[in-house]
DNA sequence: CATATTCAGAGTAATTTAGTAGGAATTTAT
DNA sequence: ATAAATTCCTACTAAATTACTCTGAATATG
């Protein structure tokens, strides 16, 4: 469940590679990271309209980071792939939730979306290409039995 | 993003449902609540396997609660019906994780995993089933302008 | 002017989600 | 006993989403 399209992931990869690179050219980019050529030009054209990337045409061209990595949230990068973070229909169109029982449920998807919605904005893209991010609270989960599916 | 499948939604309506109910059949609830019968159905199947719900076949039967709503976790009903929450792949099998950068993102991924985990964990099916639940909260929420999309 | 790049839009393939169909097994009311 | 109402089981189909691919134009540069 809650499984990140590859979209989504493409492009974080791509940024934090970025982060580094300063400047590259998908294909170099596609070639490094292992993703779809084609693929990533498309996702490139999304994040450059969200304004995180600029871009420059021809010959020596290429891709650069739109601004400081520090000043890049998570929430962004999501939002340019995938739009809003939105787990039920009805969170954004109030009428549409006319079900029996008055709709309880409303509220818990509510609280989902909000404890997504802070902890993406809680990560800026540099943090992530930091190789010491999260590297404590990550442990702590890592010890979790770990149940497959 | 994030949009939650309607078997779940479907689930957790039929859920609260029974909270009230105490006892119903598939085709009492699947009316009410304006869910197809059918797929109803077998969701009802992976909860009763999941240990959330019991059965009464027969001309008088009915489906239940196994426990008091209390002590369902919403994380129970989610995994239920979806499955442990893997956002990416390689969280549940680091060795599939050999991108290059050394998968700086994978901690990232595992932030959010359990920003989700807590989440779910912290609600109950009795919580959600209450009226006033998350009132106060929600409505901080709602203010908000709320971007389509 | 050849080449390397971004940019744009349509089209296809694969996967997942959503829902149907048909009927067997079980219990109960009459 | 029997008919009806239910859960239960398996297979199938349809719709939607995701993940790409294809073609080629526009643009800059060495």
């Amino acid at each position: 469940m809650f499984q990140v399209p590859t979209k989504t992931q493409y492009a974080i990869r791509a940024l934090v590679h970025l982060v580094r690179a300063k400047s590259a050219s998908v294909a170099s980019i596609a070639e490094a990271e292992h993703i779809p050529f084609k693929y990533l030009e498309a996702i490139f054209g999304q994040l450059k309209s969200a304004g995180l990337l600029s871009a420059d045409r021809g010959r020596s061209g290429g891709y650069r980071l739109a601004k400081d990595p520090e000043l890049i949230l998570m929430s962004e990068v999501v939002r340019a792939t995938e739009g809003e973070i939105k787990p039920v229909e009805c969170l954004n169109n109030a009428t549409f939730c006319v079900v029996s029982e008055g709709c309880l449920p409303r509220r818990f998807w509510q609280g989902l979306k909000r404890a997504v919605d802070v902890y993406l904005e809680s990560v800026t893209l540099a943090e992530i290409a930091e190789p010491g991010f999260m590297a404590a609270a990550a442990l702590v989960q890592e010890e979790a039995p770990g149940a497959s599916e």
